[in-house]
DNA sequence: GTCTATAGGCAGATAGAC
DNA sequence: GTCTATCTGCCTATAGAC
């Protein structure tokens, strides 16, 4: 998700971050070795340990980095977009933007091996979907205050359904390298929440 | 999804599933091993390799076994229920009984490891998710005849936007641990589709 | 900051006895 | 069918030289 990372011109710890969050968003937290990264880097594993202590510390950081780009990217479609309907579609950019990298989301990544990541990474993984979904309630709030959205039920459920869908569009359609499956859910889902004609 | 399983009075290639499948659900693919399921068997890996040569045939076995089961409980909602709205109400349960057992999906949680799977599996996870999406295609075709149902655009649009927000919302739900999260979504997803009075 | 060397553990897998 | 024993390979991690 979110303005691209990797620049050539970035410090060590900076380009591990974006060849492991790379590596976690196609393979997994733990579908990627210190090995892999150290062989893309053309470096020792010995030296990634000076740089991140272990796996877990480096993942802390990727989440960390992660959220705040993406709490910038949402930050850049308040400012840039003029109504609740264009930041909506503007949210489902910054997923597509992921698929077509082919990637998944890197805390939908995570959030599929929950169970098996090291306690600071969890809350780290929660406190991103948390920030997502207030982000979009606001949004909502805000469409059903100028028209241009329109949603049965209340603006958090109608949150976590943008939440969820998004994750398992981005999921399923990466495996199917078939875009035309994310953006079929992305229109059924846009369709039943922006307004027919007026405002946008 | 589905059905519970889970026999004690199986044979032992099938308690091996039961096991693995759970652990599967749960760690995913890449997050148990052979000992995980021979010490909860109280067998040897060795003798798990007598029954599933590799991992790869294992989950293989897995995947066909899980589709064969949802196959299943899908016919019996097409047999059960009396209007296509029922019918997705008891598609949306079948996802609520997986979340409730703390489980992921398990074709979504392969779908996130899609790219460290065995080739044999890929294949087979795809399978899943166009034998859902058929039939869900099915049913909102007999949904907007039988108007039970309503959706703007295509019946296939919308089939795409049912099995992603399900498998989002539970991916999303068992992390937290909290089925109000999957119920919101499912709630604003139904509230969206369901047509309001008449037929049900 | 990066290296070589190496430790210690766990993974999937096989041979051969019972 | 299940066992013991064992192999090979990869993983995370550390010590100590440069």
């Amino acid at each position: 998700m979110v303005v691209a990372a990797d620049q050539k011109t970035a410090g060590t710890p900076a380009r591990i971050l974006d060849i492991a969050e790379r590596l976690v968003q196609i393979r997994g937290f733990n579908g990627f070795s210190y090995a892999d990264v150290a062989a893309e880097l053309q470096i020792t594993t010995a030296a990634l340990h000076y740089h991140f202590t272990g796996k877990p510390q480096l993942g802390l950081a990727l989440i960390d980095r992660y959220a705040v780009r993406f709490g910038a990217a949402l930050g850049d479609l308040d400012a840039r977009c003029d109504s609740a309907a264009g930041r909506l579609r503007g949210y489902v950019g910054l997923y597509r933007a992921v698929l077509l990298d082919g990637r998944m989301c890197l805390c939908g990544m995570l959030a599929a091996e929950y169970h098996t990541l090291p306690g600071g990474m969890r809350d780290s993984v929660l406190r991103f979907f948390d920030e997502n979904e207030q982000w979009l309630e606001s949004v909502l709030t805000q469409g059903a205050a100028d028209h241009s959205l329109r949603f049965s039920g209340s603006a958090r459920e109608a949150a976590r359904l943008i939440l969820a869908s998004l994750e398992g569009a981005l999921l399923i359609a990466r495996s199917f390298e078939d875009t035309g499956r994310f953006e079929s859910a992305a229109t059924s889902l846009l369709a039943g929440l922006i307004a027919p004609a007026p405002a946008d």
